[in-house]
DNA sequence: ACAAAAGTGTTTGCGTTACACCCATGG
DNA sequence: CCATGGGTGTAACGCAAACACTTTTGT
């Protein structure tokens, strides 16, 4: 029942509800998270995710697609809730209880500039600082999601600019999956779907020889989805 | 960041933050679900998940916890949050954000006055009413959730008495999944596992012959847990 | 010519599935 | 003695894992 508790509303307590962003990323062969350096007290020069206080009229969703588009101009960004926390004691302030939300994010696309202002910076995964609050615990859960749905959701392209190498995307899992995949076998998997697009450029960032470059196709993805498919990368 | 933004708490809106339990039983090979009729207004003889608003004080599981044990007397039951649902006008009246927790009991374990005396009725899971709210999508997202996570996490036997036979167990799992499985199959792959200690007694309610009994090892279980060991019942 | 990454098939083994008959018991 | 659910083993198949060499090209 809720909301519609017996007693009146006014019987009872309201507080805070707050977003915090994790917010992915994949750079160099790595996972990288996107952490803000607080200018001001309390926790000044903590390192801690971005995140805000959900309005009145604002759904949950929004607000935090708010703050991720506040601080890296991205919109239509891949964003999930990932789970609410509500400690009573999670913030020695004010009581605020937080949705946590994950967001996967190309690297290459965001504004630089509006993330500089905001004093955010790029961490690499299993280097992430002490964080305010239960940030840690926050991306300790996010991570755990983000590398069991990776399995049988195709997420990983989220992280990926438009056109990438299968090599490029093998990397991708390693570091989702934190293990070391066979070329050949991730090459078969990934390609048996049917959901790539081989193009004909080659990217020759990485090597001489040139790796060709593939598009996700979304609307054969879409397609198969209906038709009960299950998309899997081990 | 959350809860500590640079602008002062007090410029920020407070709003009612709610639990809502999705209670899961077992009984006569059906999943149950325990619903709640409303005696007041608003939304009189509605059916409705059971709630309440969380205390100021209170952490958010805490809150879920002690409105179970109000409704069915039960404590140390197996509960996880489900997910926050922050709508802006996902109730009517106020604003409110309520975060759904499922709840796992053996269905004879419960204290029928209790949960008479709060007008809950148990509803099998294929025919639920409609409900308030977004509690059918509550519902809903619970019942996804225990269909995947029933496959790598032992949860079947939350829902059944301490002893249980096999075919009560393939059952369960049958109406989990949604799915027949085939008893040879069944038997092996979970007895493979040794987590089962096979007692000496029979259960003859539903067979002349009668089936052994079995209890789950949870010690075993959680020592293999610990070890990096994956359960699995297909 | 050589270094460095891209690309390509086949074999092996394990786990999942499919499948049919005897057993025990109460009425 | 018969009806009902409990309990058992094996064969076929398919998918995942293991594994080595050739190609390309810039320096």
């Amino acid at each position: 029942m809720a909301s519609f508790s017996q007693d009146s509303y006014s019987q009872h307590d309201k507080m805070y509800v707050a977003t915090d962003c994790i917010i992915f990323g994949f750079d160099e062969g790595r996972i990288k998270l996107l952490l803000f350096k607080r200018r001001v007290a309390p926790f000044e020069g903590d390192w801690s995710l971005i995140g805000s206080i959900v309005k009145l009229e604002e759904d949950v969703e929004v607000s935090a697609k708010r703050v991720l588009e506040e601080i890296t101009g991205l919109q239509n960004v891949f964003m999930e809730q990932l789970k609410a926390y509500g400690a009573a004691n999670r913030d020695p302030g004010y009581r605020c209880v937080s949705i946590g939300q994950y967001a996967l994010i190309r690297i290459n696309d965001y504004d630089r500039k509006l993330v500089e202002k905001h004093g955010a910076h790029w961490h690499d995964i299993e280097e992430v600082p002490d964080l305010v609050l239960d940030h840690n615990q926050m991306v300790k859960d996010a991570q755990e999601r983000l590398k069991r749905k990776a399995r049988y959701q195709p997420l990983g392209f989220e992280l990926l600019p438009e056109k990438f190498t299968i090599p490029q995307l093998q990397q991708l899992y390693e570091a989702i999956y934190q293990k070391e995949l066979d070329a050949r076998n991730f090459r078969k998997k990934v390609l048996s779907h049917n959901v790539l697009i081989k193009l004909e450029e080659k990217d020759k960032t990485s090597s001489r020889r040139g790796a060709f470059l593939y598009k996700f196709d979304h609307k054969t993805y879409k397609k198969l989805m209906k038709s009960g498919y299950n998309f899997e990368i081990s």
